[in-house]
DNA sequence: TTTTTGCTGTGACGCGCGTTACAGACGCCC
DNA sequence: GGGCGTCTGTAACGCGCGTCACAGCAAAAA
């Protein structure tokens, strides 16, 4: 099967299009195109013009945004299935954050010529964009009040608890202490020394810069208690 | 006219229906009903079963989010013209704020039962409520990113230049030192201190509880400068 | 009028966290 | 293997801001 096709096969199991009938999945992964990037490579920046939506196939792409003093804050990183850029694909607008590849990646890209005539013609998949859409605020205000209201040990529990979709003891996370503090919005040190905290208490292991998580539900306790 | 064709002629000017043709926007009109509050009053609250959206004709209410210790942080106020409460209709999940009358407020409510199949038979309609979710979600993201980078001062001046829709020299504020900090995101204390200098300097003048902006560009330099 | 209540103005103190600085450990590339 | 870059682990210091405490003042209630 030719990449091309994976991606096609994957782009209709991306939560916008899986309810779809077949007819309407199939119209839409026709106009879809394949595209490749390297590790490290920049896929979209902050301000652009962007009028393409894309879906990740293979590979992680990283969404940030940068910060007044060379920083970066890192907003969330996609695996296969999930969809970017639809915010300015939507609104004809600059796009709102920078995306990378952290690893080689191949995507598909829809464009917005052929997405919003897509959306006229079915109402369904507009149902779905909605709750998409809906979902992506309830995610952004709840971020915001976890910055606002809590400390840096919760914003870092909350972290490690939902870097991956699920968590189970023993999980082992490939981030670097500094990835997590831009996650997490704190600095390095403070989470390094977090993490060893944490470690002297039996809940994480600290092993060849891997961070492996021992008791997930002392993490949740942590979220709650605070 | 009655309060509630007053209503109907308003809901015509809300952004999400003001583009449509003449039929169409009497054909969402006829749905809505309107419906009073007084003073202080909850119109909803977080967590609520929502199916219904609203929109403001007279009065002003407040959006506002419960924290941990008891304390509030206020995430709008919306005036005449502006709609709430779309997240919870569009995706049927629970409320994800309170909203309160300030004063004595008239509304017009559409619910979800006449609100989405108009949608469905408005394509046009459909458009622009993606644009106001993707607005609501870049302002979202940005609200994040300001209490993220930007220490109190930075956050007040966006909050007393972003308030009222347009910003004049001379503008009276009608909020408590309080209410500012719950908006900005800091302490009353904090607030006083921070007004305080700014008089010193002739930014702004305090005047019997009220603020007045004597320099809106000045806060603006502010913004941009740190 | 007197009392009460809510807003304002200010000082002292302490915690969380960012900043800077540096040392050791590990992997990578020439 | 040797040099170098990146990640980790710690310590010292200071700033921003939250917390507490209290005094003056104006408007609303009694």
């Amino acid at each position: 099967m030719s990449p091309a096709d994976r991606g096609r096969k994957l782009l209709e199991k991306c939560v916008l299009f899986s309810s779809l009938d077949e007819k309407a999945r199939r119209d839409i992964a026709a106009y879809a195109r394949p595209r490749s990037f390297t590790t490290g490579e920049p896929i979209c920046r902050l301000g652009d013009h962007g009028d393409s939506m894309m879906a990740v196939v293979v590979g992680t792409v990283r969404i940030s945004l940068p910060t007044a003093r060379g920083k970066e804050v890192i907003l969330a990183d996609l695996r296969p299935g999930e969809l970017f850029g639809e915010i300015a694909v939507l609104d004809g607008k600059p796009r709102s954050a920078n995306v990378t590849a952290l690893t080689n990646c191949e995507l598909m890209v829809l464009e917005r010529r052929d997405l919003l005539p897509f959306l006229d013609r079915n109402p369904r998949a507009c149902v779905k964009l909605r709750e998409m859409l809906c979902s992506r605020i309830r995610r952004s205000d709840e971020r915001m009040a976890d910055i606002a209201f809590f400390n840096l040990p919760v914003r870092l529990a909350k972290t490690l608890l939902t870097y991956e979709p699920e968590v189970r003891p023993g999980m082992k996370l490939s981030l670097s202490q500094s990835e997590l503090a831009e996650m997490a919005g704190g600095t390095r040190e403070k989470v390094n020394r977090c993490l060893r905290e944490w470690q002297r208490q039996g809940i994480i292991e600290l092993k060849n810069r891997w961070t492996i998580i021992r008791k997930p539900d002392a993490l949740r306790g942590l979220m709650e208690s605070t």
